[in-house]
RNA sequence: GCGGGAAUAGCUCAGUGGUAGAGCAUCAGCUUCCCAAGCUGAGGGUCGAGGGUUCGAUCCCCUUUUCCCGCUCCA
């Protein structure tokens, strides 16, 4: 089957069995964001929890925070993130090729200013030694003209600019008759302002309303606490600082699916280190994480790491572990030494001191970072990727027939166990039901009396439940029922009162945390 | 954002300028002792939205929204 393929029936199967919904869908959708439905919240809690207890549970090192989306607004211009994402962009219909207005005006103005020093440079080859510029600036013609000219595109520019008059800037562009560098094309689309950041307005009132903006990462949540957890929480260096939270990037491009959203959330820890110590921190959190992806079980060939060789203003190393989903390598999560950028960038906007005294040096100093930032959405469409099958079987019959299973790791998955009465009858119903409710405190489980045996199977192969248990008539002989194994679809006849622990075992987190220390 | 394609029942799709169809799914009942698609019955659609042409538009035209593919962008 071709990949598209599987990526299209993956996405369909998402939506037919309750786990991703397109927002607001019955006002025709919101562009690039998703709802996760019934079983989509239960699979997406299960990855959290994983990622959590291998983060904060494990290591003595690492404690958790939930810091809020809203922040002061100058934690932002200290990122980077107000000055660097905030672009006037113009598209050109031709070549297909998408400028900074703003830098097709300046490189104009830039011609126009070589151009009268052409001139300059021509006249004082012809002039000789009693060239004198100034006058000649101030009298020739020519150049009288050029800078007229360059001066009132400065005006307009900055007149534009200042207003964010994105029309202006587009007539401006127009007027000096600037062409694709590319296509010498002046077929130019509107211009548009992209900033990456959302933006809402906190006050009561509009008149001394402060616009604020949605957070475009966790991270910073983090640094502007270091401090408050270091010192309430006692924390020696090394030290890191785990959260879960939603982000919002207001993307140019939104597609494929959950793989690139508006609203989105990450699961980032920042791990506070020694200046100097950076290089063997990040080699022990690529290490970690890349083995807390495999311990999931599936195809170790899926993944990779793709090493950055342009780097992010803040980064001295930084690497992606990437996934093999069915349209390509793509990252999932990002490890990023950041050295000790947005800590002095904090310290720097804040004016208070974000520095850690250090005993054994006995000296202070603004601790480097090294960071493990994995995208949750995409770990979700990782799991379901790599999890949804489509198999062809042989019925006892020999027919043949299909299967549509999702081949989730227990621990994950968002049932973990039905419970089916073989028939609706002779007291079966009852008896099921009995051991269900015993059972739902320790596992999610489901009842379903409906339908043929073999149609309740494969609904639960359908959401990934690891396990079915079936009450038949022997059950009310001696005690025993049957379970059924989602992946093999093969049955095993075992007592009721083994059941908890059968299968606490099977979905045990404990069991595939354990890979990792 | 640009270019191309699509949108009809929960899903997959058929269909016609004159009152909207199938299969599956759903619900109720029957049947059924282990791997879906037996039987009977029922519910469900202003044919993505807005406008235009027409006596009449799901169908023709324009606009718009959403999705898919390609390009582009990406810390």
């Amino acid at each position: 089957m071709l990949q598209e393929d599987i990526f299209k029936k993956l996405t369909a199967h998402c939506k037919e069995y309750g786990f991703i919904f397109q927002s607001s869908e019955i006002y025709d959708g919101l562009s690039a964001v998703y709802d996760y439905g019934q079983y989509g919240v239960e699979l997406k809690n299960n990855i959290k929890k994983y990622w959590w207890d291998a983060m904060v549970l494990l290591n003595d090192d690492i404690v958790g925070l939930d810091s809020a989306i809203f922040m002061h607004p100058d934690v932002w211009k200290a990122s980077g993130h107000v000055d660097a994402f905030n672009d006037p962009l113009i598209d050109n219909r031709d070549s297909k090729k998408r400028y900074r207005a703003d830098v097709l005006i300046e490189e104009f103005l830039e011609k126009l200013s070589e151009k009268i020093n052409k001139e300059v440079a021509k006249a004082a080859r012809r002039f000789g030694e009693e060239f004198d510029e100034a006058m000649f600036r101030k009298t020739n013609a020519r150049i009288l003209d050029l800078n007229q000219r360059l001066e009132s595109v400065r005006m307009r520019f900055v007149e534009a600019s200042e207003k964010g008059d994105l029309d202006g800037i587009r007539q401006l562009i127009i007027d000096c008759e600037i062409a694709d560098p590319v296509s010498g094309s002046r077929n130019w689309t509107e211009v548009r302002q992209f900033n990456l950041m959302f933006d809402t307005r906190v006050g009561s009132v509009s008149e001394d309303a402060n616009t604020i903006y949605l957070r475009p990462e966790t991270a910073q949540g983090i640094f502007v606490n270091f401090m408050n957890v270091q010192k309430s929480g006692r924390m020696k260096l090394p030290f890191g600082i785990a959260q879960i939270g939603k982000a919002f990037r207001n993307e140019i491009v939104a597609r494929q699916f959950i793989f690139r959203m508006r609203e989105f959330e990450q699961m980032e820890m920042q791990f506070f280190i020694r200046p100097g110590e950076e290089k063997q921190w990040y080699e022990y959190w690529k290490d970690k994480r890349m083995k807390w992806h495999k311990a999931l079980g599936f195809s170790e060939s899926k993944y990779r790491f793709h090493d950055h060789v342009k780097l992010a203003h803040y980064a001295d190393a930084a690497t992606d572990i990437e996934f093999d989903f069915p349209f390509g390598f793509k990252e999932v999560e990002g490890i990023h030494s950041r050295t000790d950028y947005d800590l002095s960038q904090h310290q720097k906007f804040c004016g208070k001191k974000l520095q850690y005294f250090d005993n054994e040096l006995n000296k202070s100093y603004v601790p480097y970072v090294v960071e493990t930032s994995i995208g949750l959405d995409r770990m979700f469409l990782t799991v379901l990727a790599a999890s949804w099958k489509e198999e062809k079987i042989t019925k006892a019959n020999g027919q043949e027939d299909e299967r549509v299973v999702l081949q989730l790791p227990p621990l994950l998955a968002p049932v973990k166990l039905a419970v089916f009465p073989l028939v609706k009858k002779d007291g079966l119903p009852e008896i099921s039901q009995k051991i269900r409710d015993d059972l739902r405190f320790d596992f999610a489980c489901q009842y379903e009396e409906k339908d043929s045996i073999g149609r309740r199977y494969r609904r639960q192969d359908a959401i990934g439940t690891p396990f079915c248990i079936t009450i038949d008539h022997q059950t009310r002989e001696d005690e025993t029922v049957t379970i059924r194994y989602r992946d093999t679809m093969e049955q095993e006849r075992v007592p009721v009162g083994k059941l908890r622990e059968i299968i606490s075992e099977k979905v045990s987190i404990k069991k595939v945390l354990e890979k990792l220390y």
